[in-house]
DNA sequence: CGACTGATTGATACGTCTCAAGGATAGTGG
DNA sequence: CCACTATCCTTGAGACGTATCAATCAGTCG
């Protein structure tokens, strides 16, 4: 009766990206329609809602009955197993839907990464407009289909690839997302252990792969929040093997 | 324009359940409505196939323009890196629907794992059906929810658990999928090389976990395409850690 | 029966984790 | 503005888990 919802692009999407997709499947994902059109009926339904750092939007478990976007900030869709151990799904920032599953209840927990700023959508009204709406449907659609894409690329990275090529892969993925080109700076609102629970590792070992990277010439790193990816094709390279 | 589908089961799921969820959605997952119910409508426009083990029904980035039921047999959902390497996203069998992402090529590839026959719908007719039915929209929407939420469980599988919680986790899946109970016989028609690739792993690790359960009587391997748990209260804890 | 494919077991190498310490950064209160 | 503290990041040394390589065994098909 409810809905989870994932990630999934919908922003600014009309953005240049200079990048060639890392992975085969991603050209197809930056050539995604611009969604937040088709969904834009969903504005007049929405309340605006502000999350603290690490808060908790909604848990695993909890009743889903709100569908999200994001307007600022940085957020991540994680689960726990019972002894704390964590896998983060996706990280999902300006201009993303997520939680619009149609489940129950929520299959995972959303936390805010930085602070962050939402629009909330009820479901009920969300179906009610798909009910008259084709557009509307099929953008949900749309949505859910390249989350799973996107979903079955990660199970790649998380099965079968180094942590040197996680690491680059997701690297190459950040900058792609924000459409930035070799040399420019990438902003990383993500701290290190977000990203060791994202990729399957730990934090040392991404500080360590990182590490690796900047005395190779293939990253700089201004500050802790900023990395400059200096060498893409060597990246690209190292994503493969 | 297209569509690729995924797993999600639709079958005769009214079979009892006797296992309690390995993990915590997956008594969500089992409890799912008939789907096969309200797609029957597909009926009309399906096509029979027939594919042999091995064969390919199709391939990464193939124009998706049918998705498909299982019949009998068993499929695997799978992606290649460039250098060969394999990671498996799901096995879909008996009653299962696969390949209905709203993509205009296919994500990933499909391949017989043994004999199968398949049902086979245009896509076109899908959205021409989806049109006037709500409840065949509202289902291919469960569909794809339901695949979601089990490959979030399947990244945790990946991201965050040994080798051991591996195994015993596919394990209490495969059991719980076919609805049987401790100490019936569980028909594996999926190789080990199929499983390590399935849960991230070498067919060598596969094999000595396997070894490791059965010295400890948790498993009894009368022959190669048939595993017994004998002790699923044992599984159950090695999953957790 | 013989050849092939897949499964198993063993010995060893390697990658990543774990544990521990030190350094940087950001937030807080004087 | 600076000291203080908590948090996060980084680096190192060693342990552990899984991969790798190689050989044997079992089951299947011609």
């Amino acid at each position: 009766m409810s809905i989870v919802l994932n990630a999934a692009r919908g922003g600014t999407s009309a953005a240049p990206f200079r990048f060639s997709p890392v992975i085969a499947a991603n050209a197809a994902e930056n050539a995604r329609l611009s969604l937040s059109e088709n969904l834009r009926p969903l504005q007049r339904i929405s309340v605006r809602m502000r999350y603290g750092r690490n808060e908790t939007i909604f848990g695993e478990g909890d009743a889903a009955d709100h569908s999200y976007k994001v307007i600022s900030g940085t957020v991540r869709l994680c689960k726990y197993t019972g002894d704390g151990r964590r896998q983060i799904a996706d990280f999902v920032g300006d201009g993303d839907f997520f939680g619009f599953l149609d489940l129950a209840d929520h299959s995972f927990t959303a936390e805010a990464v930085t602070d962050v700023i939402l629009l909330s959508y009820p479901r009920s009204q969300i179906d009610r407009l798909g009910e008259t709406m084709p557009a509307v449907r099929k953008h949900v659609l749309r949505l859910l289909s390249e989350n799973i894409a996107a979903m079955q690329r990660h199970l790649v990275l998380l099965g079968r690839q180094t942590a040197r090529e996680k690491v680059a892969s997701f690297l190459l993925r950040m900058a792609e997302r924000a459409g930035l080109g070799e040399g420019e700076r990438l902003d990383m609102p993500i701290g290190r252990q977000d990203v060791a629970d994202h990729l399957g590792l730990t934090v040392e070992t991404v500080c360590r792969v990182l590490g690796e990277f900047r005395q190779k010439r293939l990253v700089m790193v201004p500050n802790l929040q900023q990395i400059v990816l200096s060498n893409v094709a060597a990246l690209r390279a190292v994503c493969e093997g």
